[in-house]
RNA sequence: GAAGUCGGCCAGGCAAUCGCUGGGAGAGCAAUCUCCUGGAGGAAAGUCCGGACUCCAUAGGGCGGGAUGCCAGGUAACGCCUGGGCGAUGUGAGUCGACGGAAAGUGCCACAGAAAAUACACCGCCGAUGGCCGCAAGGCACAGGUAAGGGUGAAAUGGUGCGGUAAGAGCGCACCGCGUCGCUGGCAACAGUCGACGGCACGGAAAACCCCAUCCGGAGCAAGGCCAAAUAGGGAAGCAUUGGUGCGGCCCGCACUGCUUCCGGGUAGGCUGCUUGAGCCAGACAGCGAUGUCUGGCCCAGAGGAAUGAUUGCCCACGACAGAAUCCGGCUUAUCGGCCGACUUCCUUC
RNA sequence: CGGGGCGUAGCGCAGCCUGGUAGCGCACCACCUUGGGGUGGUGGUGGUCGGAGGUUCAAAUCCUCUCGCCCCGA
């Protein structure tokens, strides 16, 4: 049985683990999501996310993304294990689905970690 | 049976698996783990009003400013709700209404029209009376009388009929309308085939300024309080001690106290406020009702970059609008549908 | 949580306070000027005034609700 649980010390939280991330992490994802990824040095992966309100007005469209952002991210991190990701927002997805979001997810995941570990 | 009106309620359900989180219990030095239990809405939204709470004075006085606006009641309070009145609308059940004052004052009413609020009357009508001519009928010009008719406009100073007159006119009368006073009913707004008086003096607009009545101190949970750490009363310049700050426009008043700028350095961590409340459910009583009182029972989100989710299967009416951030009472806006109750109109049958 | 501003022709703006004609510049079209083009000159086309409702005889303007965009303070 895989580990599939997400407790708090997973994400981060404060400015300076942010920062640390956009200015010395490589940028993946596409258009719409950008996926950037640092080596944390640790034995787990963290998650941050960037959910503009720009993008996305309505709070219940930015708590669907970030539920299934969270959501992809528990089921895939055991991958991602030594990295901190921050997902970042770049386009309005709200009539993306679910089941859509989650496999554009898997893939810039992995990518993510492929241009990280050169 | 069809169409419709009003009020209330619901907001996919069940199961399995993997997760997040508040509280309680247990294990462990600790990280953490296990079990039980709770976990978005009718609008959580817009932030348009009203409060509670906290600090400034216990929220004080005046000017200014703002809000409300038929009457009565309800409420912690309201711009909300209930009942009533008036007006509009619909066959009706019903629905809608910023619904005080224009004889306190100032200003406005384009164009057209004679005239837009003081009737100084354009085209007209008359010219009885007075003057002249004529025997007379009548004619002429002026003074003057007039608001019937025409035309303009969104709007033109009561309407219809009869009398009356030189022509006319509330000039007189009848009916209708209007105003003032009284009476009756009603707490009141207001109403009345009621009575008297007034011939009528009343254009619109107050979502123009304004007047009247009533109400309103300011800030907001990043309010405010506690703990820890750091700065440590550092250096320079300026202003002032009838000053500065709280305090939002000003004055008074009250409280506290030196203040501002630059240089240098540092912190922005934790706890609390934080959910038991004008609370919810049931029943009885008072009231037309909003609502209130009493009795019994219940505890029903509380995060902190921010939880309440995901996947799969089955069922059905195939699921709308949409996500708490201090908390309540409303209003407004968005919304696929479904259920219940009361009522109206039409059709058919008995 | 609190406060402020904007929306008018394809673009950038006046007009709103104090209600009656929607105007200016660039752009566009036609003509003149030139051998041709540019420049210059003359004339012209083009606007549900963000949306809905109300007040008024009459609304871009006044009032209410609503949509979108931008900014500021804590």
């Amino acid at each position: 049985m895989q580990d599939r649980r997400f407790p708090h010390h997973l994400r981060l939280t404060k400015p300076g683990e942010f920062s640390a991330v956009f200015n010395q992490g490589k940028r993946g994802g596409d258009r719409q999501i950008n996926v950037l990824c640092r080596p944390n040095g640790m034995l787990h992966a963290r998650l941050g996310m960037v959910i503009a309100k720009k993008y996305l007005r309505r709070a219940i469209d930015r708590n669907r993304i970030k539920r299934q952002i969270r959501e992809s991210f528990r089921h895939n991190k055991q991958t991602l294990r030594g990295f901190d990701m921050v997902v970042l927002l770049r386009s309005d997805i709200r009539n993306v689905s679910n089941s859509l979001l989650r496999d554009m997810l898997k893939s810039h995941w992995e990518k993510a970690i492929k241009i990280c570990a050169k």
